[in-house]
DNA sequence: CTTCCCTCCATTTTT
DNA sequence: TGGAGGGAAG
């Protein structure tokens, strides 16, 4: 390990930023404010502490997602080549000490990692064997009373015992089977990582003491965001060593309702008494302009501690405020300008990002610049892994791994169709629930089922041979063992039969990808080729991680998405109230204050240049409704804003509504309620054809309707109409159509051609499914591509 | 047991 | 508006 000299560290950093640099022993609480250079303090200190020869072994670094933790290992390795500082998320560090320590928590090493949606299904489950009710709460509330109750570190027999609402009543008679379940499947919950580490933790002196003196630094990241049971982690560690630092800002505390506790972060100097705080207030990332919009919003927040942000960049452009009449035109507005801006050479796609409070909100906006032919990406749309096809396949692979693993048994045991029903299944769950065990091995004893019919038996009987066919390969190199999953389950066939289009969004494909993932893992783990190893990784890593700044796309996502990003310019859409501070959060303080805190992280994204947004009617499931504008914007520095009512007029109704309004709007009464009731009847898209334009209309061009743009969007005119050529790309209608190789034909080694680049290699891939990404060596230099949309064409091997 | 249709539901989602 | 899950028919 080369360890850094210590003054090369301090170069180039400001007074505040060396402070936290230098600091060694004891607690420290960093704040820091948005765009304020965090991960290179954070990684600055870690080489830091390295260059004061502390064993690199000794320091941990936690953070939330597994995109934070590559960008800071990415950046230490800069700074110190070769260390073997232990970096990655919470729940990873808690998965690797629970299966060294498995079986001080009732676990084997083996056990399995329930996502989401298994554990929805083993709480279904659960509530059934509970025999409760469900008419006073859904799956999903019960699903987050346990959750929410894991991450307060809450027990069953605890939770028992304490005042409940109807809703909690029901998830506490709910919650002990459910726990009991997970422990005869072998299996926990994406809550249950922590929540064992944390009670080892707390009932095993000595396991603690063990861990405290192994891990001497510990570094966390986004502390605003811990809970309690994470809090419990951190601080077990740090009692003979408390050489805790944390990193976070109070004021983009946005998981609240994941059950983040905001206190963790406020109290932090009460729970460390001897605690050095900094606080880096200086913003290397936006304007003036954006920077004083957003300290003025959050000013009016009051559980927060108070900052001064300044920076030294230029003014650059004041913050726009823009009030739409739908949000179609906010949609064909917002494209339009991004068209613009690009055919005029004043940005890349890559650019802009689009942010919304619901998904459901960027519906119009793929629309709109899909019609024009910009490219876009959106974060967290249809995640691979929990693709049909995909979670049938690793359910497979958990079975034998873990052949407890119910919830995977009951997903497989009949896919593709064997003739095993509902019926069949749930007498199998019976006979396992009363005999304790797993429902593989309840299978294996179908004849003993007495209620089963012969047939059934049959059938059972069957599927446990082909288990055990699979099971036998159970330590054969991945790639084998899932095609043998594939043929032997008749997998391969189903798919076949059920697949009409062979690109890469297909069944068969994303199965022909998980292959190669599995190819890949093989080859990176050639001596401990673990199943185990791989369904960890799948569990732990979701691919949410895979936005790409460097594709040439506009993005388009939530605002809790855009968290620890940023872009030159940002639009912000609905900032209406209701849905930005959504309805639902409007109850009590602390959540209306996490809204505020929500659009606070969008605005501080914004580099140069920023819009908000607002319509005077929104179509929200279905039906389209007057809308105020969020009461938050009457907290901006409205006079030094740019608002602009809607300029571009689009005939979307077969009439207009009020256009006169003339002059500066007055935010704090938008009230258009009134308005729009005396003028009702506005029915969009339904009478547009009996209501030819009229000269009128004609005159007060551009007023083509929103189906029209659409339909006239053939590619050529997408040509024609915008981007000539954007970097590499074309447009996405261009890209989307043509033929191009099978995604799997894609390898580390592969010798490809780029009409722009030549000739050149596959040195790496990564991801999967629409984000699959490959780094590629040319003559020039390394290129990286998103393998669904690259113009790549296979040469070689 | 499967399939198809209808009804019901709908913030946000690092792991 | 759209998707997912439940119930009735083949």
């Amino acid at each position: 390990m080369d360890a850094p000299h210590s003054d090369a560290l301090l170069r180039e950093l400001t007074a505040p930023q060396c402070e936290a640099v230098q600091h060694v022993d004891g607690p420290m609480l960093i704040l820091a404010g948005p765009g304020s250079g965090k991960t290179r303090v954070v990684t600055h200190r870690i080489a830091y502490l390295l260059s004061q020869n502390i064993p690199d072994w000794q320091i941990a670094a936690l953070t939330f997602t597994n995109k934070a933790a590559d960008e800071m290992r990415l950046r230490l390795d800069k700074l110190a080549p070769g260390q073997k500082v232990w970096m990655g998320t919470f729940h990873r560090f808690c998965a690797q000490l629970l299966r060294r320590y498995a079986s001080m928590v009732g676990l084997q090493e083996n056990y399995s990692i329930y996502d989401t949606s298994d554990s929805k299904q083993a709480m279904k489950r659960a509530t059934e064997a509970a025999g409760v009710s469900t008419t006073h709460a859904s799956p999903d509330q019960i699903a987050n009373v346990i959750s929410k109750a894991k991450n307060k570190l809450i027990t069953p027999d605890v939770m028992e015992g304490q005042m409940l609402s109807p809703k909690e009543t029901v998830a506490a008679k709910v919650y002990p089977v459910y726990q009991r379940q997970l422990l005869t499947a072998n299996a926990v919950d994406f809550d249950d990582l922590l929540l064992h580490v944390a009670n080892l933790l707390r009932h095993s002196p000595e396991l603690r003491g063990e861990l405290d003196q192994r891990f001497r630094y510990i570094l966390v990241d986004e502390y605003q965001d811990t809970n309690l049971a994470q809090y419990a982690i951190v601080r077990a560690l740090s009692i003979d060593h408390p050489n805790l630092s944390v990193t976070g800002d109070p004021d983009q505390s946005i998981y609240g309702w994941r059950g983040a506790d905001l206190n963790n972060i406020l109290d932090f100097e009460k729970d460390y008494p001897s605690v050095k705080t900094v606080r880096l207030e200086q913003n290397y990332r936006s304007t003036p302009n954006v920077l004083r919009v957003a300290d003025q919003l959050i000013r009016h927040n009051r559980r927060r501690k108070q900052k001064n942000l300044f920076t030294d960049n230029d003014e650059g452009e004041p913050v726009i405020l823009r009030w739409f009449e739908n949000g179609y035109e906010e949609a064909d507005s917002i494209a339009d300008e991004i068209v613009a801006a690009i055919s005029s050479d004043l940005a890349r796609p890559n650019d802009f990002a689009i942010f919304c409070r619901m998904n459901s909100l960027t519906r119009s906006l793929e629309h709109a610049l899909r019609g024009r032919g910009v490219p876009y990406q959106i974060v967290n749309g249809v995640e691979f892994y929990q693709r049909k096809e995909i979670k049938d396949v690793l359910a497979y692979l958990h079975l034998v791994n873990n052949p407890g693993h119910d919830v995977a048994l009951t997903r497989v045991i009949n896919t593709p169709t064997r003739g095993i029903g509902a019926k069949t299944v749930q007498r199998i769950q019976a006979f396992a629930d009363s005999h304790n065990i797993p429902m593989l091995e309840a299978a294996r004893r179908a004849e003993q089922i007495e209620s089963l019919a012969k047939r059934s038996v049959t059938m059972v009987k069957k599927f446990v041979t082909i288990y055990d066919r699979i099971a036998a390969r159970a330590t054969a190199p991945l790639e084998e063992l899932m095609r043998c999953v594939v043929q032997e389950s008749g997998y391969d066939k189903f798919l076949e039969k059920n697949s009409d289009d062979a690109d890469d969004s297909s069944p068969l494909g994303n199965v022909d990808e998980l292959i190669s993932a599995a190819v890949d893992f093989d080859r990176r783990h050639p001596d401990d080729g673990s199943l185990e190893a791989f369904l960890e990784q799948v569990a732990l890593v979701s691919d949410t991680d895979a936005f790409e700044e460097n594709d040439q796309r506009v993005t388009l996502m939530t605002l809790h998405a855009s968290k620890g990003l940023e872009f030159p310019r940002v639009f912000i859409i609905g900032v209406e109230d209701d849905l930005l501070p959504h309805k639902r959060s409007k109850e009590d303080d602390a959540q209306f204050e996490e809204e505020r805190r929500l659009l606070f992280v969008g605005i501080t994204r914004a580099k140069q240049w920023l819009q908000l947004s607002c319509c005077k009617r929104r179509m929200i499931r279905g039906d389209t409704r007057p809308v105020i504008a969020s009461p938050f914007l009457n907290e901006l520095p409205l006079e030094e804003m740019k608002r602009i009512e809607s300029t571009v007029q689009r005939n979307y109704f077969d009439h207009d509504i009020d256009q006169s309004g003339g002059g500066d709007w007055d935010l704090p009464e938008i009230q258009i309620r009134d308005e729009v009731q005396a003028d009702v009847s506005f029915d969009f898209g339904a009478n547009q054809d009996e209501d030819v334009l009229s000269a009128d209309d004609q005159a007060r061009e551009p007023a083509p309707t929103f189906d029209a743009v659409a339909e006239e969007s053939s590619p050529q005119e997408v040509k024609s109409q915008s981007i000539p050529e954007i970097g590499a790309l074309k447009t996405a209608a261009d890209l989307m159509s043509g033929n191009r190789p099978p995604l799997t034909a894609f390898r580390e080694g592969t010798t490809v051609r780029h009409y722009d680049y030549g000739e050149g290699t596959i040195l790496a891939v990564s991801g999967l499914g629409p984000k699959r990404m490959a780094r590629v060596q040319f003559a020039d230099g390394e290129h990286n591509f998103r393998l669904a949309f690259a113009k790549l064409e296979v040469v070689g091997p």
